[in-house]
DNA sequence: GCCGTTTTCGGCCCGACTGTTTTCAGTCG
């Protein structure tokens, strides 16, 4: 993880310099900045391995870096900084990327709050603010003045993102409600959220509506509405006391296929898409395709894709990571859908503290067409979670081996596993003998404990666990939790390469806190050949409902039921 | 600053909304 480091490093410096650049009203070197800082992020590869082998030839590989980046690139590498950022920073010493986090704030109001009263930083705005300095500026007033405070407020209060599995009720919900109006035609949630990030932003919805004037209406004034940021024509939006704006945009029928692929992004994607458009001598807005004045495709996003001569990649892969090339080719990969699952190895019963029995779990199980239910309760080193020794374990057994006969004496094509998530202890053993862990259908290991071990010392840990021949799983990989812990310092090109000699399957983690393995690890894990099997963690009944994330999160990383996933099915 | 089956120069995605104006710049997605 420390290797990524320097990729984010650069990627942050150039994304401040763009920013100072827009600043100074520099046209077109801002996005050549913004460009190239998301290319370095979301490379595979430590930007210190690729100069060491190739130098800057091999830098200027990198789509959207040149000459004059990559001898950037090269000079922070050799020294630590670049010249020029410092520079510019000095002609300018404002947090401007921590004052355009603010809604409403861009770098050309950052400027001239720093040439007009000497603001810095977001504690200065917030105290101008406060003693109304800003709406005394010139084109200012009050109600920007406000704004910015409002602003403020919500940056401190969400740090900007809101976890995906927490808030899909509520738009589940709102989504439902709307649907429900006689005045809409048709809907979709579409961005971030229809991509299915773990995190997401805001939340934006399409509709087509016969009278957008009442769905409207109905939407800033449905319960929850804490505050209407704006309302147009055609784009209202709101705040939510669950601490997320959600946005409404109304289109016209014959433009909603466009609509939908203009705003379910990626952004990048979208560039992407848009470039063929202009290529084959068509331009594509979210009002539909067009050659000249002549609406060509618009009604569905089917139709675009198919009048630039592409398949329609699935909203969680359009991030222009490849799939632009794929779709053209008509090649892209079949995802793993959610009806593929055939049921869950990584559930936690009444035995090691948690909620419901495990005839409660398998009928849940059952009732959710699995085919099978794997108990995995914790092991003995994880007392607070009352975790389960030799003796327990054959006990467990027991009671599962008289429910596997039932099911049997009932024809019911269902059986319980038994297995476990033991623990892996700082040296990388087990805490549980391996004469136990033999008996069990599977064991799943994964790390509970001492996080903050150096790179080294983790990756051998983790490698160890994965040498026991006892254990087939690794749990939650990386160990991070969304806005709350980062990954272990962990070798992950190493781990996948002992994991695929070793036949080790590592978890995709379904929990709405962990999501774990990332999208760029499955895409990685995918290429080498290492096997990967979506489990939810399961604690509490209503927990089994994580398989959807899980499955969004395997498709971001382009994970298909042949080949990379283990979907074992008739026991 | 990048990039090239129109180009090594001259393009670079594009439209809506807000706050303040009274025709528009800035910001956003």
């Amino acid at each position: 993880m420390a290797k990524v480091m320097v990729n984010q490093e650069i990627a942050k410096i150039f994304r401040e310099i763009g920013k100072i650049l827009e600043m100074k009203e520099v046209a077109f070197k801002p996005q050549a900045y913004y460009r190239a800082a998301l290319a370095i992020e979301s490379l595979q590869e430590d930007l210190l391995d690729l100069w060491t082998r190739g130098g800057k030839k091999a830098l200027k590989e990198i789509p959207g870096i040149g000459q004059n980046l990559a001898e950037k690139i090269e000079e922070f590498l050799l020294t630590g900084k670049i010249k020029e950022h410092q520079l510019l920073k000095k002609s300018l010493p404002v947090d401007v990327v921590g004052l355009t986090q603010i809604e409403g704030v861009g770098p050309k109001l950052v400027k001239r709050l720093y040439k007009e009263l000497g603001i810095r930083t977001l504690q200065d705005l917030e105290q101008a603010a406060k003693k109304h300095l800003i709406q005394k500026l010139e084109g200012f007033g009050p109600k920007k003045e406000q704004n910015i405070l409002e602003g403020i407020e919500f940056l401190k209060k969400s740090k900007g993102r809101v976890l995906l599995g927490e808030i899909l009720p509520t738009v589940q919900n709102i989504k439902s409600k709307l649907e429900k109006l006689k005045e809409v035609q048709a809907i979709e949630v579409v961005g971030s959220f229809r991509r299915k990030k773990e995190t997401v932003g805001d939340v934006d919805i399409l509709v087509v509506s016969s009278n957008p004037d009442k769905v409207m209406d109905f939407f800033c004034n449905m319960p929850g509405v804490v505050k209407v940021w704006g309302r147009g024509p055609t784009k209202a939006s709101v705040h939510l006391k669950e601490g997320f704006d959600m946005d409404l945009r109304v289109v016209e029928r014959e433009s909603y296929g466009a609509a939908l692929q203009y705003f379910t992004g990626s952004k990048e994607h979208n560039i992407a898409v848009r470039k063929i458009a202009i290529s084959k001598g068509f331009k594509l807005n979210e009002y539909g395709l067009f050659k000249g004045k002549e609406r060509i495709a618009g009604l569905t996003e089917q139709e675009i894709y198919q009048a630039l001569g592409m398949q329609v990649p699935p909203p969680e892969i359009r991030e222009d990571q490849g799939e632009i090339e794929l779709a053209l080719k008509g090649s892209l990969p079949k995802l793993i859908e959610i009806g593929d699952i055939k049921g869950d190895l990584h559930v936690h019963s009444n035995w090691d503290g948690g909620e419901h029995s495990i005839e409660e779990l398998a009928q849940k199980a059952q009732d959710l067409g699995y085919e099978y239910l794997g108990i995995s309760d914790h092991t003995k080193f994880l007392k607070i979670e009352k975790g389960l020794d030799e003796k327990q374990l054959t006990a467990q057994s027991e009671e599962i081996k008289k429910l596997n006969l039932k099911f049997k004496s009932r024809n019911l094509k269902f059986r319980i596993l038994h297995g476990c998530e033991a623990n892996i202890l700082k040296t990388g053993a087990v805490d549980i003998s391996d004469e136990a862990l033999a008996k069990l259908d599977y064991v799943i290991a994964g790390v509970h404990s001492h996080m903050n071990l150096t790179e080294k010392e983790m990756t051998d840990r983790i490698i160890r666990a994965m040498k026991n021949p006892n254990v087939d799983i690794i749990s939650h990989p990386t160990g991070r939790l969304l806005q709350r812990r980062d990954p272990y310092q962990l070798d992950f090109e190493k781990i996948l390469k002992v994991a695929r000699d070793t036949g080790t399957i590592l978890e995709i983690n379904s929990s709405p806190q962990r999501l774990d393995l990332p999208d760029r690890f499955i895409k990685l894990a995918k290429a080498m050949g290492v096997k990967m099997i979506i489990n939810t963690d399961t604690h509490q009944l209503h927990h089994f409902s994580y398989m959807e994330l899980g499955v969004a999160q395997a498709r971001r990383g382009w994970a298909e039921k042949k080949k990379t996933l283990l979907i074992p099915s008739h026991f």
